[in-house]
RNA sequence: CGGGGCGUAGCGCAGCCUGGUAGCGCACCUGCCUUGGGCGCAGGGGGUCGGGCGUUCAAAUCGCCCCGCCCCGACCA
């Protein structure tokens, strides 16, 4: 195509409002374009790129074989009300009525509408396994939209769904998924790692995402550099460092002590002069209106996610400073376990084995010493505590590194949430009514985009593998006003199109320095410069990439780029 | 939803404190010039100063209310 006749509205400042980079570039290079927070337009870059990814992503989901459908993004609220999630998703789910008053929303995923199909028409066993997908606009009501593309309130998602006889099926569709993605994510040349997900409080036995590494992201993510062991923040497990001194020995009773004004852990560490691994912390939280106390070793940090899932209650809250104070008798900063009575106690793992500890006494200002779990007081453990930096990992005892990251893609194992709910049942061998099980498989096509920029990107742009860069190829004649130059270019863009190579020339009347410049931003991987070289018939072939430029041929750049390409 | 910041030309910003009717750079248009990294010269077009109400002889500027966007937090199948 000829850059003379496009729109691609590239910016030389940044917009203000963009602050991580690949929202920089993408409004730079001309590919997005905000209408409101979270809500973007697709130009024809970005559009070519996004198609590129969905086609990749197409590709290889049809070759695990699945099928390709187009859902509605209008649903009734009866089937959200059916799975239940018309009341759990809150808020998130964009909500509106219709002219009849009949509750209406935009999906934000398709579990519903699939099981909703699947219902009506699956009758035996002999019709499942079924792997049905779709590649659409979705929708979620973000409480805060933010980072470009990276979260949006609007947005394109690979959704696969799953329906098999038992788990061992459920088990095969789930491995093809893991693997499928792997395959696209290399194609689309993003450096991913896939990572064991917590799988939420509603069931579901197995979860992963897939993350890039980004200071753009939202997770965490812990790993081993040794065996690879890769979990996200709120699941990942470890083996905490030793205890920065030894536990005095023997069978002590706990003794109470003065320790003025002594709240934190850190304060209390200093007036002891012991190191915070020596205290137990101790935390109060109400779940389902009860509360519990929780025990943690004095440096460790709680993770909500665990604590959620084990007590039961997601949406746990720290206790109020009046619960506490009519509960203990004494306030947050003096608060322990032993001779507590009206509550469940929680420890962390970490404390299992450790004696004669450092604990709050239940009473202001006051701090017990020689504390042991199992003898002053019952517990019981479970782990609690979030991994750090530096943890050892529990498989091999590598050091874990955490990663901010972004997610990219998930897949999880549903079980029966969709299907026992909305009634889809089928026969077995038997004549047996049975319910099949489910899972799901999403992929956000934006996130690819902008984890691929996040990536690959200098200071002067985008860096996009060939398989998803909007062109493979820009020719760039240095002086248009060149009759030369000028047939040259178009001579090699006509004998670049014909090998197949997706080719942009940049005939416009601009400057070299100009053109240089946007077709660095944009991304192009490969740029072919006819310019004064041409009078000894040689042009320039340049690699986004690596900058690397060589001469060839005018007559062989075409052929050069399609090697290049590795076709 | 809590905290903070910002809304002035397509983009980036100044002007606001101390009220007097809007400016700079880039981009855009015309002409000349130039052609290997966002070139130069000359001329030109473009603004409900986010919106409403109020104070004032007079409001981009002061006050009140509202809206939008960004960031931090909360939240996130």
């Amino acid at each position: 195509m000829l850059w003379s006749k496009l729109f691609i509205p590239t910016l030389r400042e940044v917009p203000a409002e963009a602050e991580v980079a690949s929202h920089q570039l993408l409004l730079r290079a001309g590919y997005i374009r905000q209408l409101s927070a979270g809500i973007y337009s697709f130009l024809f870059l970005a559009q070519r790129s996004l198609l590129k990814i969905q086609n990749i992503v197409r590709q290889e989901m049809d070759a695990m074989g699945a099928q390709e459908f187009s859902l509605p993004a209008l649903n009734p609220a009866e089937v959200w009300q059916e799975s239940g999630r018309w009341d759990v998703m809150g808020d998130n789910l964009f909500r509106f009525k219709d002219r009849f008053g009949r509750d209406m929303c935009l999906a934000m995923t398709h579990e519903e509408v699939m099981t909703a199909i699947a219902r009506g028409e699956l009758r035996s066993y002999k019709q499942l396994p079924q792997i049905w997908y779709q590649i659409q606009t979705k929708f979620r009501d973000e409480p805060r939209p933010k980072s470009g593309l990276l979260r949006v309130r609007e947005f394109m998602m690979k959704d696969s769904y799953t329906f098999d006889m038992d788990q061992a099926g459920l088990d095969a569709a789930y491995d093809k998924h893991y693997k499928t993605y792997g395959r696209i994510f290399d194609r689309c040349g993003l450096a991913y790692t896939a990572v064991e997900a917590h799988s939420g409080a509603m069931g579901g036995s197995q979860s992963h995402e897939f993350m890039v590494a980004s200071e753009a992201g939202e997770d965490f993510v812990a790993r081993c550099p040794n065996c690879g062991y890769s979990a996200n923040l709120e699941k990942a497990a470890s083996v905490p460092a030793a205890p920065a001194a030894a536990d005095p020995a023997g069978d002590l009773s706990p003794e109470e002590f003065h320790t003025p004004g002594r709240k934190t852990i850190a304060e209390v560490a200093a007036f002891t002069g012991l190191p915070e691994t020596s205290q137990m912390k101790s935390l109060v939280v109400v779940a389902d209106g009860k509360p519990v106390l929780i025990l943690l070793r004095g440096d460790h940090q709680l993770s909500e996610t665990k604590a959620g899932a084990i007590v039961n209650d997601p949406e746990f809250r720290p206790a109020q400073p009046e619960e506490i104070r009519q509960w203990f008798g004494a306030d947050a900063g003096s608060l322990g376990p032993v001779g507590l009575r009206n509550m469940p106690i929680l420890a962390d793992r970490a404390l299992e084995g450790r004696r004669n500890m450092i604990a709050g006494a239940n009473k202001n200002d006051y701090h017990l010493r020689q504390v042991t779990l199992g003898e002053d007081f019952q517990a019981e453990f479970h782990d609690l505590r979030q991994v750090v930096a530096g943890d050892a990992c529990a498989r091999c005892g590598g050091t874990l590194a955490v990663v901010k990251c972004v997610e990219i893609a998930h897949i999880f194992k549903l079980g029966y949430k969709y299907s026992e709910p909305m009634g889809l049942r089928v026969l077995n061998a038997d004549g047996k009514e049975v319910t099949p099980i489910m899972g799901s498989y999403g992929i956000g096509i934006g996130r690819i985009l902008s984890g691929v920029i996040e990536l690959n990107h200098d200071k002067d742009g985008m860096v996009l593998p060939p398989s998803i860069a909007p062109f493979e190829l820009i020719v760039t004649p240095a002086n248009n006003a060149d009759p030369a130059q000028r047939e040259t270019a178009h001579a090699i863009y006509q004998e670049s199109l014909g090998l197949g190579i997706d080719t942009l020339l940049d005939d416009r009347d601009e400057r070299p320095g100009v053109k240089f410049k946007d077709a660095d931003l944009i991304g192009v991987p490969f740029r072919v410069v006819v310019g004064k070289k041409l009078a000894q018939g040689k042009v320039e072939l340049v690699e986004r990439s690596t900058r690397a430029a060589i001469d060839v041929a005018s007559g062989e750049a075409a052929r050069a780029v399609l090697k290049r390409l590795g076709r």
